[in-house]
Order: structure tokens, then sequence, then C-alpha cells
DNA sequence: AATGAATGAGCGTTCATTCAT
DNA sequence: AATGAATGAACGCTCATTCAT
């Protein structure tokens, strides 16, 4: 059940006891996420209608709108959830984790790679609502812009610690270096998504690795 | 007049030379067409209606049915005139150059970053549209793809001759070091426009540069 | 406990002696009751909610479809209820009276008052439901119908009584006379419900009542 | 051609020539106007639905929002068309007159019959609304007190001068006064709707004012 | 006695599209 | 060459209502 982890939409006015019900609750709305999810990110948030989603988990638009609230809302919901299978669980292994600051960009990378692997509707709903609504003065908008501000700083953390000690060339200004760590997982995670999986994800990851530890040339040609 | 090259939209009825009519008619396609591609851009294609493209220009949305048939249609030729400027333009360089390898890989960096800085909006829309149409089977859909075969087409040609000549890697198979290449780039134009300007694109670009070549270890490290 | 004499909804399904239950039942009801007639006055019926209802009363939607069985139902309650300790009520005041046309004229003033300042949406109801569904060939609208028609019938009743005794000026029709006495009640009414608290009540009645009785001249200038 | 008055829905964006465009315009406002007064009135705001009214006047909803802009924007508008015919010509009116306090009392009766019968349904929304919409923090709600202020203060002018020249009665303090005013005249105008045509509109007239100039009480009895 | 889940009809609204002028 | 009027399908959303529990 990798989804809806911990899922807080439309709290029910009163206790939720361990009924039938609260089961039903709790799949519903799990069921729901998942074809949200699913659906705005193969059709994008605006172009996907609520009758969409209602079709694809068998209910009607009426109960989506009876868990949550509104179109936005529910996109709210998976923002949240996404950001804690995501970006929350990648804080707290980058916290504990005592590697270099290579291993760390790298585990970032396959953090990416096994999320995108084993929920890749939520890696990629974050990438591409970062687009949909970028520098949009929503509360999409300001959402989407706070996570990705939370990513910006875990790896711009690892990056300063990586060029005090020397592991990862100075030649480059952390902020760019973030940036484009960033653009490097996003466009990655979008190319995978854009072939439809007429590539193989994991040789896509592997390349991408090599190439931002080693660089493209030969190596007699360095 | 950079562009609207080879607009072909909506013959008029009688054939015209280049009557001030014909004038008009060209500076009308050539707003409608530049303010489709930012909004579309900005706000996605579904979520952007005729009026506000209208509105933008100073028209009305009938005044967009009288060039271009549909909306539908308007993208089509956002698409055609994008492809034209950029992946053409590169396709002409690409064989006309008697470079190495790797530098026909930093051209194509280069051809986008300057296309990124001349004409974003070109560049973002094809980005853009191949994610919001990413698998759809309309007609936007295939046309976009075929775009981008093309450019993998572009690509895989020059990667398979760095690998011949020992100028590139053997470590990574062409089809996954193509997709790596098209996640880097388009990576990092959505990341430069996530970013709204609050970053510097030569910076990016230079950073991405230098990492593909060489990539993030320091020197010593190697 | 002004309101809900002799409710009627919902049976319930066994017979109940006077049990806690049952003084749960009628505490709900009653509660209901009263949260319906001031939104109904307020809001107006059509754009009251069930749930707006629901939520004054600490209960849940389906709480008031158990009591009452439907939206029009409730109304059709408090109507009855309405008719009770409005109309029915002045009519045995009325019945009961050996005074003069004019003043059972003036009692029905007081009454209304009497009403309007204890239990104002009872009679707000009625009156604000009259309009609403004036000529309206639903349930409701006849009932309302039938409840004005009383009120018409009782006070031409006083009417014709004083006319004949010449108590009350014969220079008006009796139809037209009991229509202009209700248009003053009703307007009293209303117009203080305008003001919403504004205007001091008593003085507005008191007002009203000279007026109808006296006219507006000068005493000097008749 | 009673209504639509100065209807000021809408500016189109460019110039309006005198052609049948414009015609065509204006008449299709014209009949939405109309329509809505009469369904508004007879259904109320809330219960009156926009297909209805698309309906009796052989459109579609969307003609419905090409005009107004929305459901409120027609009503705002509805408001505008009935105070300028109605409160606007009555200020000009008593304005202009010379006569006494109570004969400008008598002529605002007579002024509320004549539009009463002339184009009931503007008098009545105005009544409506301000029922409907009574004390509500909304644009309409605001918009309706104002027009009911202006009411309020030209009546009150009339009758500090009617006092203060002895024409009325000092027994009754003027806010109350006006309140009474308005209530007696709005009381008949709603119960002359409640009658829906069962009673002569005249005669109900004249009933009111007799008594509010002379009261109810047979001569030999005061 | 009362709830929470879910429905379905219909609402106000949007918008691509058509067409006479 | 372009507009303004109007459409119709579909949208997000509301709400009275049903029903199992």
């Amino acid at each position: 059940m990798p989804d809806s982890i911990e899922a807080e939409p439309a709290e029910p006015r009163k206790k939720r006891r361990a009924t039938p019900n609260a089961v039903l609750r709790e799949d519903s709305i799990h069921r729901i996420t998942e074809a949200a999810f699913r659906l705005f990110v193969t059709r994008s948030y605006a172009a996907t209608t609520l009758q969409q989603i209602a079709d694809e988990v068998g209910m009607t638009k009426g109960a989506i709108f009876f868990y949550f609230q509104s179109k936005e809302n529910l996109l709210l919901h998976l923002l949240a959830v996404a950001e804690q299978s995501i970006v929350t669980s990648f804080a707290q292994q980058a916290e504990a984790s005592s590697g270099s600051a290579v291993e760390r960009l790298v585990a970032f990378f396959h953090h990416g790679a096994r999320q995108g692997l084993e929920r890749p509707y939520q890696l990629l709903c974050l990438i591409q609502m970062s687009i949909e609504f970028s520098g949009s003065e929503t509360e999409i908008g300001r959402r989407v812009s706070a996570i990705y501000d939370k990513i910006y700083g875990l790896l711009a953390h690892i990056v300063e610690d990586g060029q005090r000690n020397g592991d990862l060339t100075d030649a480059i200004k952390p902020v760019e270096f973030v940036a484009m760590v960033v653009a490097m997982h996003d466009g990655m995670m979008l190319e995978w998504h854009r072939r439809g999986g007429r590539i193989d994800g994991r040789l896509l990851v592997q390349a991408v690795r090599m190439t931002v530890l080693n660089g493209v040339l030969a190596q007699e040609r360095r």
C-alpha cells in the first residue's frame, strides 16, 4: 500500500472508531488518490476532469467532493502525500547518512529512482505540478514552491559540505550546482515518462549517475 | 521577426501580392503566435483560453478562428514554428559541422541555451507539450513525438560516431545516452523556467556543460 | 417551550411513554424546528440548505430526514406550528371577545405585535412563505394560501360586524378593507425585519395603530 | 417600452454604431431583463434558475452570460433599472413638487401604485429582494439597502417638512412615521401580488390612501 | 436515534466553436 | 479582415435524498 501514507483530508466530524466505515473511508480515499495521481500526471491537472477520476474508481463525482472538498483540495492532498513519501523520507535519510557528499548526492538520485519505480506518479506529480503551476500565485503554486525550496535546501546543504571537504569540484557555485542536480533528476524522470516505458529506467538512472560523476568524456581524453 | 517562419495557416481567399493587407495578415498571425507561445508555456495548453490570447493581442476570439481554425490547429502551428527554428536549425548545423562528437554534443547544449535565451517560449513550448501530451493518441501527441524522434535521431547519430571514434565512453549504451542528454537539456530548461529568472541562465548552462563533460568529482578524487 | 405545539412528524416506530427517549425526541424536533424557522426567514427557504440547519443544531442531515422526511415536509411542519400559535390562537381570542369591531381590529394588530416580539420567526415565516410561494401550485403554496384564507375570513367577519354596527367607516368595501389590514400588518412586520432591529418595534406598532385608527392628518386639518 | 431605461450591462469592447447588431443587443438585453424581473419576483432569486430565464426568452444560458457575466450581476442590473424607474423618478417628482407634505405623501402612494400597475415586477423585485437579502453582507444586500436608504431619506424629508408646517400630526416620530409609510406601501404591493390579481389594485390603493389619511374610525366615532 | 458514505439531478459557469454581417 | 451574438457540451460543484449500519 505505497500511497496515502497518513492521509489527512476532510476529518469526519466525530470520533473515528475502527468500524467497517473507517476502513471503507480509508479505502475510498486511497483509490481516489491513486487515480488522481495517475490522471493528473498523464493528462495534466487542468485537462483532467473529476468525472474521469470518478469513472476510474467506480464512484460518482459527488463522492470525490465528499472526501475532498474541491478539485484544488484534492491536488493539495496529493502534494502532501507526495511530499511525505518523497521529500520528507529523503530528508530523514540524508540527515541520518554519514557518507560523503558524493555518496549523499548519489543517494539522492537513487532515492528518486527508487521512488520513481515504486510510485512513479507521486514523483512525477510533484514535477508536473512544478511546471504547470510554476510562478502561479495560487495556493497550489505556493505549496509546490515550498516543496521545491525544501529540496533545494537539502541539496545545498550537501553541496556546501562537499565543496568544503574537497569532495566536489569548486568550479561550480552551489546555487547552480543544486539547480543542475534538480534539473538532471527531474529531466531524467520526465524523459523516462515521455518514453512511456519504452526505455529501461535502471539503465537511464545508471547513465545519468555515471555522467554526473565522471562526465561523458572517455577516460583517455581527459 | 524570429517567430512564425513559414506560417502556413488559413490560406487567404484570394492570392495576394505584398499588399498592405498581406502585411497586416502576417502581423496579426505573428502577434497571435507570440502570445500563444507565452501563455501555453506559462499556464499550459489546457488552462489557456482563446479569450486570454485574444485579449493579449487586442483582438477577439473570432480573429483567432479566422487565422487558425481551431485551438488545436493553433498549437500545431506553434509546434511547426518551434520545430523549424529549433530542431531543423540544429540539424542543419550538426550536419555542416565537422567537429568531434563531443564538440557537437556541446554544440547541442549551446544551441539549446541560445534558443532558450532568444526565444525561451518556443523551446519551452516543445518541452511542455511533450509532457502535457506524452503518449496521448491525438494529432498533437503524434506531432510532438515525431519532433522528439527527430531529436533522438540526430543525437543518436552523433553519439554513435563518438563512440566509434573513441571520443565518448563506451560504458553507456547509445539509447540511454541520448535519453540522458535530452533529459539534461530539457531538465535544465525547465529548472530555469521554474526558477522564473531568479537564477542566471548562463551560469546554469555552464554548470550543466561542465558536469556533462567532466562530472562533479573534484579532479584529485577521480 | 413556545414552538412545536402539536408536533406531528415521523411517528416513532413503537408507541412510547414519556421515556427519556421520548424527551430526547421532542427536544431534537424542537431544536431543528427553531433553527429552521430562523434560517428560512433570514435566508429564504430556497437558499437555506439542510446542512446549515443541521450545523446549527449540531446534528447531521440524516437526523433531519429521520424526523421530517423531506425539506418540504419540514416546512409544512413549520407552517403547522406557526398556524397553531398565531392564527388559531387569534381565532380563539377573537371568538371569545365581546369587544367592538375596532377593539377587535386593534387586538389583531396587538396580537401580531406580541407574536412578532415573542416568536418573530414564526410570524415572519408565514409572511415570507406567502411571498416565496405565492400562487405556486405546490403543496406548500396551497397550505400557505389556506392559512391566509383563514386570516382573511376572520378579519372579514370582524369588518362586516363593524360596518353593520357603524363602528367602521362604510367608505371602504370589506374585501379591500381586509386586504388593507393584512397589508399593513405584514408590511409592518417586514419593515421591522428589514431594519434588523435598528428600529423600536413597539414604536412602529404604535405608529401603525394610530394611523390606522386616526389617519395621519393633524386634528385641526380634518 | 417601460423597462430597461438606460440599460448599462457589459459594455461591448468597441464603439456601438446604430447597426442592426446594436438593435439586436438592446432587444436581447431587454427580453432577458423582463423575464428575469418576472421570474425573480414570482419564484424568488434563489429558486429561479438561469435555464428558466433562458427558456422564457428562447435563448440558451450562454446568452445570459454573454450579456450579464453572472446571475448576481443580472440581479444588480435589475436593481439598477428598478431604482432608476422607481426611486429616481419619484425623487425628481418630489423635488419638483410644491405641494404640502400630505399631498407629497399621497403622491408617493400614487407613484408606487402607478409603477405597480405599469411595471409591477420592477417594484415587486425591489421589495422581494429587500426581504430575500435583508441584512445579508453581499453586494446585493448592500445595494438593496442603499436603495431603501434613499427612499427613507426622501420620505423623512417630506415628513419633517409636514410636521414643521403642522400638516402632519406630531404624535409620531419621523423615523417610525417613515417606517410606517414604507410598511404600508410595500405591504400593499405584496398583498396585491399575493392575491394574484384576484383583487382590484385601484380599490386597494384607495383603501390604503383613505385609511392613511383618515383612519378607519367612522366619522361620528372620533 | 442517528451517522457517514454515496448518489444523481441539476446548478452557475466556462469555453471552443459557428456564423451573419 | 474581423466582430459580436449566440450556441452547446462539458465543467466544478451543490444539495436533497437514500441507505446500511
